[in-house]
DNA sequence: GACACGTATCGACATTCTTCGATATATTGG
DNA sequence: CCAATATATCGAAGAATGTCGATACGTGTC
């Protein structure tokens, strides 16, 4: 992989997809493909600030090393931020991820 | 799984997910997380008719049971539809499901 | 420096996934 | 009815994934 996935992928409906831009654009919908990762990006979303680990192991029920695997898909992909304050890690959704990731799955002009 | 993933999935951003809906929105995510997918998706997407089987196996590069199995995940989620014709079997992008995956991956409210 | 605490990494295990060849099913044509 | 073709299903092999406990790393505190 060249670049972070969020920075490579491609909309659905573009053209004609490289194979860089393929493989990119599942890897993210694959970071997306988990349970606890949809809640966390539900959480991040819904969330005023920034979250840290420390949140998130109680509502999700998993384990702490489970979360930071989690976290770390989400950042290898380019979805979120973290910022170490102190010794708590906190995450926030990136906005310009926000807006690709919408872009990538937006297949409307396609059909309505 | 109660039903089809595209209709039990929510928005990333909603207020506070279910189980169920979590489940299914990573389910649907999950589908899309495959490069092989990726490809069909934009094919479907990028093409004006159905497209049958035997059109996918050339240029994706893998055998007709994989094909076939990549397919079947597609429809399991309810993002494409299957029609026969004669002995051949036509997919196509299901216009509902392209506004909802649109809506389910949308997190601009948030952010911008 | 020694300790406590939050987080990340490692190693291992079980599960799921992708892929294929072989085969079954279904439809058309002779 | 039989042969040919398109698709689906089955079974298996290899890779990838999710999860945890144990442990290492950093940061703040005494």
């Amino acid at each position: 992989m060249k670049g972070l996935a969020i920075v490579c992928c491609a909309p659905l409906d573009a053209p004609l997809l490289s194979e860089e831009e393929t493989d990119a654009t599942a890897e993210l919908f694959r970071a997306l493909g988990d349970p606890a990762r949809v809640r966390i990006m539900n959480v991040l979303a819904t969330s005023d600030g920034p979250v840290c680990v420390c949140n998130l192991v109680g509502p999700l029920g998993l384990s702490q090393p489970t979360v930071s695997h989690h976290m770390k898909k989400l950042l290898e992909v380019g979805l979120v931020d973290r910022e170490q304050r102190g010794k708590w890690a906190y995450f926030t959704l990136k906005p310009e991820a926000a807006r690709k990731l919408a872009a990538v799955a937006d297949l409307k002009g396609v059909c309505c």
